[in-house]
DNA sequence: CTGTTAGCGCGTTCAG
DNA sequence: CTGAACGCGCTAACAG
């Protein structure tokens, strides 16, 4: 490793025969040098296989040519497409993507006092970190542009959907195939993260309300179990639900499998709703509200790299659309139908 | 942005009132430092919320205190996973995860010749990638170590699982269950990245041989999509098999969907195995076999975090266990049982 | 159009 | 134990 040093700027200078300024400006494409000139200094850059140490540019002029993307989990299905679709914008912006996952504010407090990022990258990018406005003042102080994904802050530079209005046409598909007792499986933990989630609570309200119907919302921890918690408990009272509408395809997957070993059949018994438009859902044959995450990932790295590129910065709103992807986990319900019609022989 | 100048050293230095030197040596923790001055000048970058900057500091050290992770993609469970366990165990060792998506071969040439990692990065992990010994030397061009994660390469830094093995006692646990018909669903695309899938499928042919089984390989493509196909394939043969072995859950998932499409029972018609112990096979009470891909990452992520603190290449060789989770899609088969054995009257 | 001269912010000698 | 000089590899003003 040692033994093969690479090769400096001076080197190209040397072997193409002419100034190091010169080929700093041929290598960067700047203007001001002869074609035949540049050609020179790209042939002996590639010769050596040379490339210039962004840390000693970067030093000079500022830009570091990476961004910070700030996640809260690595793991789920959102994240993986949000962080491909980023990655293929800042690829075109020749653009680093350096990758942090924060678990909860206490975390990202931890992150913004030790400050890791400052004079590290050029911007940094919080996807659904879902925080309230101490918290982004909290990111000020890095002293970095922000830019919010799948969030919306008004006045700064963020990707988002109508979450509200999204969650408000799911219910309504619901109450238009005749469901009047729908239920709403919310999550929340202690860290705090739940913005997106109180939206889409908020249309599913305004839909019943305009309705006339009465909600009724559970509420238990994230994920699959969460879901399938909410699930047993919606399963346990005297008059249960004919539809469930989970805040997320995770969480209405673990609403599935309750109901599969309580062998009640979907959509007959009950109809389920969830939401992200996973490819999961799509395997389950699950109806939900499709986001454009990769997209939404795309959009998200293109205002950062704006603002890298200008250097102004941005207060961008770019809201992306919903789509509401039917399929075979919603129907009518059965006329008068009770859950407990195939065991109960008193039906 | 502009007003807020970040405070250099100098700016420390004079708050403290010591010299530049001393700031260096008392933040990085050097010795030669009196107890009291150290205190003094942590205080003083504290009050100006003052960092070092890297790329000035790596500019002289030459470590750039950030790795690179390749990854074939992005959005699948297991990379979510282990870059999950990585960024843990890089966090610990104050490295920063620089993240790309090297989609096929074509592209890591491309990325190996523009070589934006050299002098930007001290290490790269390349995740699954599945390389051959070409490939693995062209990385090599870039200067740099590399550790293999989920990929075994003989002398060079990897962790990784024993895919034969494993796959083995998958197909064991098929015939000590009494199946004797065993299809194993195998993907491959245009791409090359396969070899894991190899090593699998050895396994899987050499518990048929041992048995005395015929093996029965139906080749694909990859994800969801690929196990489908490959399903609906299995199920038009003259004899379909009475137990499948899919290559990874994806893949299984994908024959899981058709099978219940078709209305065949799982595991009574059919027992279905996958491969990775993602977290929707436990949605999908999936018998499969897990690797642990949380600590492949994190196992990965300490072998670059020692190569780059003790500046010396590496040969370790982490080998991981797997574990079979036996869940509800195995199960023996029925006596004498035959695919068609509800529809057919005259069975 | 090209070369020369200064630093960018820090770590590392080496004297004190 | 501390400070002053030097240089890491590169870009940005200038001068030619």
């Amino acid at each position: 490793m040692a033994p093969a040093e690479h090769p400096r700027m001076s080197d190209v200078a040397e072997r193409a025969g002419v100034s190091l300024s010169t080929v700093s400006r041929a290598l960067r494409g700047a203007p001001g040098v002869a074609p035949a000139v540049r050609e020179n200094v790209l042939r002996a850059a590639a010769e050596l296989s040379y490339v210039v140490s962004r840390g000693a540019s970067s030093l000079v002029t500022g830009r570091t040519g990476r961004i910070a993307v700030l996640v809260p989990f690595l793991q789920p299905w959102f994240f993986g497409v949000a962080l491909a679709g980023m990655n293929t914008r800042l690829r075109a912006a020749e653009l680093d993507m350096l990758v942090y996952q924060v678990g909860d504010v206490e975390e990202l407090d931890g992150y913004v006092r030790s400050l890791p990022l400052r004079s590290n990258v050029d911007c940094v990018v919080a996807v659904s970190l879902d925080l309230d406005e101490g918290e982004i003042k909290q990111l000020d102080e890095l002293g970095l542009p922000v830019v919010f994904c799948s969030q919306r802050v008004e006045g700064r530079p963020s990707v988002f959907i109508d979450n509200t209005g999204a969650a408000r046409g799911a219910t309504q598909h619901l109450l238009n195939l005749g469901h009047t007792r729908i239920a709403y499986i919310h999550t929340r933990d202690q860290t705090g993260f739940s913005w997106s989630s109180q939206e889409r609570r908020r249309g599913y309200e305004q839909a019943m309300a305009e309705a006339g119907a009465e909600p009724f919302v559970v509420s238990e921890r994230p994920g699959h179990d969460g879901g399938a918690l909410a699930m047993g408990r919606l399963l346990s009272v005297s008059h249960p639900p004919t539809a469930v509408f989970a805040e997320s395809d995770d969480v209405a997957m673990g609403a599935l499998r309750v109901l599969r070993r309580s062998r009640l059949e979907i959509p007959e018994a009950i109809s389920v709703i969830g939401f992200d438009g996973s490819d999961f859902a799509e395997l389950l044959d699950l109806t939900t509200v499709a986001q454009p995450v990769f997209e939404m990932g795309v959009r998200a790295a293109e205002l950062a790299a704006d603002i890298v590129e200008t250097g102004r910065p941005s207060t961008a709103q770019v809201e992306l659309p919903t789509t509401l992807l039917v399929r075979q986990s919603t129907a009518a319900p059965r006329r008068s139908r009770n859950l407990t019609v195939r065991a109960a022989p008193h039906s």
